[in-house]
DNA sequence: TAAGTTATGTGATTATTATCACACTTATAG
DNA sequence: CTATAAGTGTGATAATAATCACATAACTTA
């Protein structure tokens, strides 16, 4: 944990990484969570939370990318999303039983701000606003991944990667050169194949001209191609 | 649409279908349901919203069974969930872009309160309690939901039907004997796969008597056995 | 840099399930 | 109560992807 770059003075109110929904609160309530907050810097590979275990923070990523997944009873992982900075980790399973349901790893170098849970708790109730905007992200954070997981359901291992790549190029990395955070088996861990499945499609786009492939480097070349695959692949 | 039932003297307070929720609410703030909500008695097989709509209610189920559900590119249903008395419809989908995400249509005839879209979030964003109230049961039951799609996506046919059978003598029925509310083509679509294989599956386990099968009227003989599939097969 | 570990690629085989084609049964509407 | 539609069962075949077994490559770390 270091803190040089964020020097204690920095008020969440000044907060360059702040969420959107905490533009609902006021300096008051801003300080509460100020007052309960600590920063976090942990490198890749990092296990920051484990299903199962009770939830005593929220946590919000500043910086860096995560994979959420859980672990199934045949010892694999299955990888739920991608999360990406300025959003809080585990925010379904907190207002249930306090239970975190997922797991949570770093896949790069992260930035994280832990914040008390009963603080934030108490925001939420005493500020309709702010839980009206807290509902709103679980929401649609929920049906984006259930959209994913039900798109996915239906498809071959073609379309699946295929999503995978558009995911990674459009959504996470806005770009069509990217370098994938993930093992050939993280792939396969997100839409549920084995790892050879995974890299023998990888390997047939690249031989289609699809994709250039290197290692974990991968530039779309044909993205029409792609996104065909994955409407009717 | 009937009221003989429900006379309009009963008032929410009163209402014996009322939600956990609402027990959070006061005199007035039930008043102002009350004087925007209207009931209606629909039967069996009737659409209630289509995905894609633009929410303008909030739809409370006071009594029946519903099937919640996505239309798939090609033209199958993805039932998402069975939806059980005392629960709002749609409600991951009002707080983000209020349209609605899934369809709906009635397995038996059903007891509908509908709810002015306005009404309810002017009480969530004014009542914290009452938002996480409503924040916990959605949480809850995205949960739910995205467990059990979860544990399909990895399981074969045999546990995937298991799954289901287990699912409505348990959760929806609360008896070893039922008549399940949906056709061999429906079960398919819970669980992604073809109305034959459905079909195959049931009579290989009446042929192994784990369950008693006759059109849609089922008993589960050797519960332990299902279960077990469920968590092997 | 060497040794060990982890990650990846590839072929052969097998298991699982979709699909097609058709017979048969049960509802539903006029 | 009959005609039509909707739902169901069954065998044969084909498609899809898992699994196994092993070779190779790429990272770690002492």
């Amino acid at each position: 944990m270091k803190e040089e770059q964020d020097p204690i003075e920095i008020k969440c109110h000044d907060c360059l990484d702040r969420s959107c929904a905490t533009a609902i609160l006021d300096g008051n309530e801003l300080n509460k969570i100020f007052n309960n907050r600590y920063i976090s810097d942990v490198r890749k590979g990092t296990n920051i939370l484990n299903e199962g275990s009770p939830t005593s923070h929220i946590i919000y990523l500043r910086s860096g990318l995560v994979k959420e997944y859980i672990l199934r009873p045949d010892n694999h992982e299955q990888i739920l999303q991608i999360i990406q900075p300025h959003s809080y980790l585990g925010l379904t399973s907190l207002f249930g039983d306090k239970i975190n349901h997922y797991s949570y790893t770093a896949l790069t170098e992260l930035r994280l701000c832990y914040i008390d849970i009963d603080v934030f708790t108490e925001l939420v109730k005493t500020n309709g606003n702010f839980a009206f905007e807290i509902l709103t992200s679980v929401g649609r954070e929920n049906l984006n991944n259930f959209h994913r997981f039900i798109d996915q359901s239906h498809k071959k291992i073609y379309g699946r990667i295929a999503d995978v790549l558009i995911y990674f190029s459009k959504v996470i990395f806005s770009n069509k050169r990217f370098q994938i955070p993930l093992t050939r088996q993280e792939i396969a861990d997100m839409v549920g194949t084995s790892r050879e499945s995974t890299g023998r499609v990888l390997v047939k786009f690249t031989g289609e001209g699809i994709i250039g492939l290197s290692g974990r480097n991968i530039v779309i070349n044909d993205m029409a191609k792609l996104e065909k695959i994955s409407r009717y692949g």
